[in-house]
DNA sequence: GTCTATATAGCGATAGAC
DNA sequence: GTCTATCGCTATATAGAC
């Protein structure tokens, strides 16, 4: 019962209210940001952002190179953005899945597997937030930072549920929580699509994996 | 008996002999060479192979920017032999781990445990390993993807013999090779020394991790 | 809002003296 | 083997015409 408040709690209010969408929608942009998003995160998740030139992205845009300016203060602004809205992505997609479930067995195993399948389907966003993130601004980085934060919580938080309620046989849930993301957060690696896995499987397979780190019953 | 032998021969034999080491050693290089190494590491771990200038390395170095060029034909030069070496060191590191076990069970909790304290104890080289990785050019890259599939194969044989001898409950020994590399990698993105852990607690909970994830018995 | 042209700076790498 | 000086190039970003 405690659990289960607790999760509902999680996936209903905090998780989705801590930080609120004050973001401009996706669907309010010009096509020429759109393409411009499009071009960043190819070339940004391909070459990473040092080797990514302006030129690049404004010739993948079909743009001259000063057309970046007119939508984008920077190189890194680019960045910022593609980086905030992909971990506010990840973040929704987690939350989202926990909200699905009764228990903590459940609410792991479904947010652990939500949360690789977003790497896998979502591959070049999944590899801007895991690898670029350092390129940030400070400024930049503790904004992103507080989302990385939020995302740890959710998942340590559902990990201690489980203590509590005796399905989770772990000592120390902070240790716990970084395996299981990083689980998650090394499909951004190694996954290509066509190769050796679908979503489908990955999503099955790292919910299972995930109730193995703590040892559900 | 067939489990041990196969460990045996992985660590005595096959790792080591793979890839004969005909690289110098460090111990027969300059001091000027010394010094651009720690450089170049210390600069690559920190802030990526593109976003650190050979101007950078040499002044970290104590020379000036064209003493680089002296020792090493291009900066790509050096981080190919910075990734070489350290690719050496983390297969050896973990070959030598699965030559002191008896069964497949402790093989992989050592090896596991060894290969995650190596990514602690050497951490701008395991970075400079799992990140700078795809700025090598094409043949360099092909030559160290060789060693990582060295390690991934020694990885996946320890799986496979706990498989085999019933120690292990493990469906796809590709999967949870997979996962169980994706724990200790990741050690290379959290670690900061002092900061959660020491080596010697990482070692002991990643090889306890390792044995969960193969529901060893 | 997009272009051509360019400012300004820094890059990797080399030449040649010592 | 290390230096100073610099080449040739490319980078991010801006100015101003249309």
């Amino acid at each position: 019962m405690v659990a289960k408040r607790l999760l509902t709690l999680l996936a209903a209010g905090m998780l989705i209210n801590v930080t609120p969408r004050t973001l401009p929608t996706p669907s309010s942009d010009s096509p020429a940001v759109m393409r411009l998003f499009d071009a960043a995160a190819d070339a940004f998740a391909a070459k990473g952002f040092h080797a990514t030139t302006t030129r690049d992205i404004a010739s993948r845009a079909g743009l001259s190179p000063a057309g970046v300016y007119v939508h984008f203060a920077s190189k890194e602004d680019l960045l910022f953005q593609l980086s905030r809205d992909g971990h506010v992505g990840a973040r929704d997609a987690m939350a989202a899945a926990a909200g699905d479930a009764d228990s903590p067995t459940e609410a792991l195993r479904q947010m652990i597997g939500r949360f690789a399948r977003w790497h896998a389907e979502e591959l070049t966003l999944a590899r801007i937030v895991q690898y670029e993130f350092r390129h940030l601004t400070d400024e930049h980085r503790h904004e992103v930072l507080d989302l990385r934060r939020e995302i740890d919580a959710v998942v340590r938080s559902v990990v201690e549920a489980g203590m509590t309620s005796g399905e989770f046989d772990v000592r120390d849930s902070h240790a716990t929580t970084l395996a299981l993301l990083s689980l998650v957060v090394d499909v951004a690696r190694w996954y290509h699509p066509g190769v050796r896995r679908t979503p489908d499987e990955i999503e099955e397979t790292y919910g299972a994996l995930a109730l193995r780190l703590v040892a559900a019953r």
